[in-house]
DNA sequence: TCGATCGATAACTCGTTGGTTATGGATTGA
DNA sequence: TCAATCCATAACCAACGAGTTATCGATCGA
């Protein structure tokens, strides 16, 4: 039924990741060799992480020349904001905010 | 630093042990057998996951005679929701810094 | 052109975990 | 009291996934 957040759970579950794209929203666009030396995992972890992130629709990647720019979509937390909703509810008004950002960066 | 949301993450990444927190969300308090017979798994199974649930705070249990009634703790949901508006503040203040990166953004 | 850098992929290891069956303690009902 | 039911725990297994090193194609600088 809710299969749409699965991804999503499943893509942010791990520590390390979801590091990188809590980095990606609070510094902006990353090229891989930054992230790199910032996580504490080799590059081709960093590289795996990014590719799921991708797939799960969380980062962009730009290519400019040999290296790659990452940088977050948030607008691909939305499936995650509608299911902590269904879950609770009408219970919770402070998500209406959130949801007016979301929509004004829709276009 | 976001350690709080990462238990919440790893328990609700799984399909299986998010679908029996639905059903608690939706249908409210059942027992263990209920909740197996609906579930596709071993009662085993059902038990561990209601077992890792209530470690993250998602699940009550109330004992009555032999059977365990689980209910759901909607309030567990609350570091979700500040990691969510966290990282979409993030993303805002840094159009507050650039004011026309906005224009900019192809999206 | 050539060596160096960047990042993605391959191949592999290994710890974690979600599943199973087996079992035991506790409670109910006859 | 005793068999049956409910649920939790133990023990085990197989699959997955996050990490590593090695390598390769592509691009830049000199």
């Amino acid at each position: 039924m809710s299969n749409a957040p699965d991804l999503l759970f499943r893509t942010l579950a791990d520590p390390t990741r979801r590091a990188i794209f809590e980095r990606l929203c609070r510094n902006g666009e990353q090229t891989v060799g930054a992230l790199t030396a910032w996580a504490g995992v080799s590059q081709p972890a960093v590289s795996k992480h990014l590719g799921v992130l991708k797939l799960a629709g969380l980062v962009r990647d730009r290519h400019e020349g040999r290296q790659t720019h990452y940088s977050a979509q948030l607008r691909a937390l939305t499936p995650l904001i509608d299911w902590t909703q269904q879950m609770a509810g009408f219970w919770e008004s402070r998500f209406d905010d959130l949801e007016d950002l979301l929509k004004r960066m829709d276009q």
